[in-house]
DNA sequence: CGTCTAGTTGAGAACCGTCAAGCACCGTGG
DNA sequence: CCACGGTGCTTGACGGTTCTCAACTAGACG
């Protein structure tokens, strides 16, 4: 199994706050699993008892609402740590955690995390600082979802994946989302971002190679009202 | 001018965590100040560099979108901290905060929090707690607005109001919200918050006391569908 | 070759935003 | 004292957006 103190993947996330001494403490505790397309990691209501880190793939943190829809909240990275703030309430999980491709996790037990919250304050201030930017996030999106059509937040969608998780060599999003995870991030019926993105298409912002998509026109889709 | 370590404010808040030592040291540093109704506290883009301690008073915490109008992300209360968010970041302000009716606030500087948070870990693990508190809640409104309905999520924020800000001797919401402050919580026009709102009270679910409401029929607002 | 799932399109209904008009209340200035 | 304007509240009407139901297509996979 691969040591805590030599993954460069810490780099990413406010682990890399933590001493050489810390990080060999933690890697003889940790548990390294692999998680298939489509598995659950946790479910609302699990106790998860630790923090997993995103060695590689990636996820969406989703919470069932009582209309039998999945609303997709967050997407979660290689590099990124998850069940941050479960962790920190001592709750069980708020939301569901579901692997949109293959994975490779890290699982840290909570007493080991709670330890170095407690005595390593450089690193409580950098988990601090992730939570924030999440909160700002979370923010940002309530405003989006309360004020904008479906249609900008659609648009908004697509940029925010292409700026913040990059494309394939021929110019498509790397992350790949079905329609109705796409429905879920924009909140809305499966039927209805359909014909969003077909009127995108139409219209030259995107293209489609395959079921992936390609941002054609980047301006014109930060000009979408 | 009062001092913080016999300020009874504080066991609300994550204050409560620092030593007497610590409390007299900010209490050396604050100002106090009197904001009135309507009166902005911080706007958007605003350098905080501090935190307010609400002693008394309500305000929202609002962001403009670019459709022009002010969505309502959180109401914060007598014992909360204000300006948490952006101290931890760094970042200037994301949210406007205005008074909903006359406050007083203790404002901290920047610096003694920062050091309190690097020196206290109980005190840091506190502040964790509260933002990761805010988060859940965020996410749920994240939830709520993209997948119900104007009417369940007035309701709901009637309810919201209900239970954790409580009522007046006569039974009415002691908050007082305008039927704009109502739309820009639920996310609406304000005139589609007002038929809400008299669909409502037409159904009994909801009385109207000058322009202050009261609750009639708890269990049928929670059923609304 | 059937079956399953994801994607797609159409049509109608429900929901919501906008514009417009009128009402109630309040403070100001004549 | 009253007329006046301002602001917030309320209701109606209409049009655009979005949801839902339904049918159909394309591809995957045994």
């Amino acid at each position: 199994m691969g040591k805590c103190e030599q993954c460069i993947i810490k780099q990413f996330n406010a682990l890399k706050s933590l001493s050489k001494d810390e990080l060999v403490r933690i890697s003889s505790c940790k548990t390294s699993m692999i998680i298939k397309k489509g598995d659950v990691i946790f479910e609302e209501g699990d106790s998860i008892n630790g923090v997993y880190c995103v060695k590689d793939g990636i996820c969406k943190l989703s919470k069932l609402s009582s209309n039998g829809k999945d609303q997709i909240v967050k997407i979660v990275v290689k590099g990124d740590l998850l069940g941050q703030r479960s962790l920190i309430t001592g709750e069980t999980a708020n939301l569901q955690a579901t692997a949109l491709n293959d994975m490779e996790l890290c699982f840290i037990p909570k007493n080991e995390i709670v330890y170095d919250l407690l005595n390593n304050s450089k690193f409580s201030f950098d988990v601090l600082k992730e939570m924030a930017h999440d909160l700002k996030e979370a923010d940002d999106i309530i405003v989006n979802m309360a004020q904008k059509t479906v249609r900008q937040r659609l648009a908004e969608t697509i940029i925010y994946i292409h700026d913040n998780f990059g494309t394939n060599p021929d110019g498509t999003l790397s992350v790949l989302l079905s329609r109705e995870d796409f429905a879920n991030i924009v909140g809305t019926a499966v039927e209805s971002a359909i014909r969003v993105l077909s009127q995108f298409k139409k219209e030259g912002l995107i293209a489609t190679i395959g079921k992936r998509i390609k941002i054609n026109n980047i301006d014109g889709l930060k000009r979408v009202e």
